[in-house]
DNA sequence: TGTTAAATATGATGGCCATCATGTAAATGT
DNA sequence: ACATTTACATGATGGCCATCATATTTAACA
């Protein structure tokens, strides 16, 4: 059955939000096309619809996820508190889509790479920016070589299973960062 | 046709080294059990002589490549040099399988997600012992600290398609964990 | 040397999945 | 109101893959 312009535009909005959480959770080859549209309260059938492929779906997804995470222009101290947390740990389906896929983003299309690309590339620049008592190349530094860490320790911490040395990588590394952000101040603490 | 047991034990091997380098390479669901025997110039019937399941060989080549590629205890600054180097972004299936793979463990069996504890927490405990220039507590957080931010940073190089932006990646990660392994110089260059 | 056991090869089997073909019914525009 | 378009549902289809069944050949051992 038709439904109204509206109710299709919604109908992909959730396609989209519910791929991209289901994507983070469970990874790109282990959910199916169909698997998504159940999620979304549809059947296989209309996928093709809104979608050419699932490689179009899997690029589109990655958009959706990178523009909606990438609110926020705040506190970066508080945000690295946040994102080096258990909780955040925990939630792979809401959490960061680069902590959670870029290194399937490797594996798929060349349009999903340029979408993560683009992704990073914004993501780098509003770190800098949230940075501004340091000077620029030392904010540029900064800004990378903080995600980079925060990326790898997440991906570390949900790789172990032992739950007091997966804390520790995100306790340890969080230190590490606020350490690195403050080169400023004197050694000792 | 059986073999000998020393030409078993070898096929054995063998299976083990060309599947650590075809998962590192393809990932772990693009490599197929007959592409991996293939690879080991041998057909797929063999293969559950050898192992009890795919999910068996995952665990097993993981631990072969972790305990291939722990050697060294030499400089970390080298190590770190060429670790965040193009040559090894662009070599994943000889490069560091937990670059490769810790990100695709998460979706593994207890068994492979045992093992890559296992050897993350024998790499801090190498790292730690090679920053004998720090005290006890700053070691740990340092070696924990950068090794998140290399595996991060290969991570993100290898999903990022801008060859200008991925080396930059991997250059400014370097100099952050170059600046942060030695906070007790002064804070200028 | 002959018998046995074992390692590998060849050849199914069953399931999952991306994609396509076709039907159906409701929204859209006149 | 009517014709038409179209979004979605139902139901194939073909391919890939993990795993298993069976055959073959040869090492191992008496």
């Amino acid at each position: 059955m038709k439904v109204s312009r509206e109710q299709m535009a919604e109908n992909r909005r959730r396609i989209l939000e519910v791929a991209s959480r289901l994507f983070r959770d469970k990874g790109f080859d282990a959910v199916s096309v169909a698997e998504v549209m159940k999620a979304a309260g549809l059947t296989h059938g209309g996928f093709y619809g809104h979608f050419s492929s699932k490689d179009d779906l899997i690029a589109q997804s990655l958009a959706h996820a990178l523009a909606v995470g990438a609110g926020e222009g705040g506190d970066f101290l508080a945000y690295v508190g946040a994102y080096l947390a258990p909780r955040h740990r925990d939630n792979c389906a809401g959490g960061c889509p680069t902590a959670g896929l870029a290194a399937a983003v490797r594996h798929q299309t060349p349009a999903a790479r340029s979408v993560m690309t683009d992704g990073l590339r914004s993501q780098f620049d509003r770190i800098g920016k949230a940075l501004p008592e340091l000077d620029a190349a030392d904010r540029r530094r900064a800004a990378i070589g903080s995600f980079a860490a925060m990326v790898g320790a997440v991906i570390l911490a949900r790789a172990i299973d032992d739950p007091a040395l997966s804390d520790e990588v995100l306790e340890q590394t969080r230190e590490w960062i606020e350490a690195g952000i403050k080169p400023q101040s004197a050694s000792a603490s």
